[in-house]
RNA sequence: GGGGGCGUAGCUCAAUCGGUAGAGCAUCGGACUUUUAAUCCGCAGGUUCAGGGUUCGAGUCCCUGCGCCCCCA
């Protein structure tokens, strides 16, 4: 069934005018008061009524019901708000009064009538008829704690969603960070491309992929881990600047950032290096910063008092006064310039130590118990363990409350990224590689890719070998790949972001799942939750 | 993978030392035309996650399984 002019609950309240209401209340006292003064009088000749109040039509579902007899009211909610209803025996036809007497919590409805404003003040729709939009058979949840058990808000996120406008809101700023994500790579020349999911080799991360099967040519598929190999590709073939927005597949464990399915955009940019990439993610960043909090501040607090829903968009070119967005106890400030440090100062600092001291790093490792031995009992590359150390130690003397771009990795740590120009005679060479940090978090990678055939094939054979860093990972030889580089790939800068992470830091939740709408859960059996 | 915690009415939560399993909200019946978590009266609601054990007696203690949460690798 159509139901046309339509508007949110939100809007709904926007349209309240006041002085319409107004008159109309005093128009119908004076015509009591006539009817007081001579009962005798017929309508026609009482006080007209002055009635330009404007009328809407809102469609939501009821999530309070006060049944005062021949007056009932309600609070619908949609993806807005709430907004307050009254439906009277004396205004309202007769069907929808009936209808009023019998909605539960949880139905949605749709009532048609004008604004007007209680004793308490406030704005309601004074309803003059009322139809049934959707039985809600099952029990609703408690109706002001809402619903709260983790594990069913995450399996029965239908609910989560209308009783928890908190949850509503998250997942409209997601969708709003994603969309302001494309539009913002699109005004700037990226094409944004769909590459395969189903791969039959799975290549361009270090992890470990699903695995599924093609029934009609038998054939062994992989889940892609990464897109990175077709979009590298897509350089070749001539697409200058190339993006894709999308799912990949790790076959790892679950924790608070970590799901199995993860959404990442990755950018390529041909002739950029990871300097412009530097470049993009900051502006791009600060950009997703403004909108949450542009959007996020003009809220509906109707909403049960505990979170409230997305109103409409922001405003194209507002900029706020200022670009600090809360993450759990700490401020992040994405107006300020955002910190870069290279990976040997950021060592040093937080070590005391250069980060080509081996001798120290080992000591220093075996002190703090860090790992310097293989799963086998091999002693581990001494790269690897200044990495340790530098993930243990200097990645967390970063100020969380800061972005900070941590530049120029050891060429070791980077398989797939250039050498950075003039350091190939140093003891350890560096890859121009950074990693972008917020809040603890590691939010995404970026290279200046490698283009060399035979340097690519060189990699491919170690990490074959077992040489890379990664232990228990998934390797390949991706031979076509290197047919594409020998066609000629330009230098280029590439970037991963993960969205979820990102998410999760611009609306200020703790645990991929939050950003998540239906996580992975087990399966539940006879006992629990289902 | 290791350690810790949790699972009680549809929902949110109680239940002392091992001693009759409770409340609020929701549902159901009734009253009420400006309520705000409406109020008032009444009824009903349970395989205490599942299975086993200890005990005169188990929501509570022990074991196993399932699910979720937290910390660690």
């Amino acid at each position: 069934m159509r139901t046309p002019n339509l508007t949110t609950c939100a809007e709904a309240k926007r349209r309240y005018d006041e002085s319409a209401d107004q008159q109309h209340q005093a128009s119908e006292s004076a015509r009591s008061a006539a009817k007081k003064a001579d009962p005798s009088l017929d309508d026609s000749a009482l006080p007209p009524v002055e009635d330009h109040r404007p009328r809407v039509a809102v469609a939501g579902r009821v999530v309070l019901h006060r049944d005062n007899g021949k007056l009932v009211w309600l609070n619908l909610r949609d993806h807005t708000g709430d907004v307050q209803v009254a439906l009277s025996k004396r205004d309202c036809d007769e069907q929808g009064f009936a209808l009023a007497k019998k909605l539960d919590l949880g139905d949605l409805a749709v009532v048609r009538g004008p604004l007007m404003k209680t004793r308490a003040g406030e704005v309601t729709i004074w309803a003059e008829s009322a139809a049934p939009g959707g039985k809600c058979l099952t029990p609703p949840p408690e109706k002001r704690a809402g619903l709260q058990d983790l594990e069913l808000r995450y399996r029965k996120r239908y609910v989560d969603l209308w009783s928890n406008p908190e949850t509503m809101r998250t997942f409209t700023l997601r969708s709003r960070i994603v969309s302001r994500i494309r539009r913002y790579l699109d005004e700037r020349g990226y094409l944004e491309v769909e590459t395969p999911m189903l791969q039959t080799l799975a290549g361009g991360a270090a992890a470990r992929p699903f695995r599924t099967t093609m029934n009609a040519l038998g054939l062994d598929l992989f889940m892609r881990i990464a897109p990175e190999l077709y979009l590298k590709r897509l350089l070749v073939g001539g697409m200058p600047r190339v993006y894709e927005v999308n799912r990949n597949f790790r076959n790892e464990g679950l924790d608070k950032t970590h799901n199995p399915e993860f959404t990442v955009v990755e950018v390529y940019e041909a002739f950029g290096d990871y300097g412009s990439m530097m470049e993009l993610t900051e502006g791009l960043i600060k950009e997703l910063a403004r909108v949450v909090i542009v959007e996020d501040r003009d809220l509906d607090t109707t909403g049960a008092g505990k979170g409230c829903a997305v109103l409409a968009p922001a405003d194209e070119d507002e900029l706020p006064e200022t670009l600090v967005l809360p993450f759990g106890e700490l401020k992040i400030d994405y107006g300020r310039a955002f910190e870069r440090v290279t990976y040997a100062e950021l060592f040093e600092r937080a070590l005391g130590f250069r980060f080509d001291d081996f001798d120290r790093a080992h000591a220093e490792a075996t002190q703090r118990k860090l790992k310097t031995k293989n799963e086998a009992g091999q002693a581990l590359d001494p790269i690897l363990i200044v990495n340790e150390l530098f993930e243990e130690v200097a990645e967390k003397s970063i100020d969380p409350e800061r972005p900070t771009f941590v530049m120029d990795y050891p060429a070791a740590l980077s398989p797939l990224t250039k050498a950075k120009a003039g350091t190939g005679g140093d003891r350890i060479p560096l890859a121009e590689r950074w990693d972008l940090f917020i809040a603890g978090m590691e939010i995404g990678p970026a290279y200046t890719e490698l283009n060399d055939p035979d340097v690519q094939a060189e990699r491919f054979k170690q990490q074959l070998a077992g040489l890379d860093d990664e232990e228990n990972t998934f390797r390949t030889f991706d031979q076509d790949f290197i047919e594409a580089l020998k066609v000629g790939m330009p230098p280029a800068g590439g970037l991963g972001l993960g969205i979820d992470r990102l998410v999760m830091l611009l609306t200020n939740e703790r645990t991929i799942r939050d950003v998540i709408l239906f996580p992975l859960m087990r399966p539940v059996g006879s006992g629990g939750a289902e």
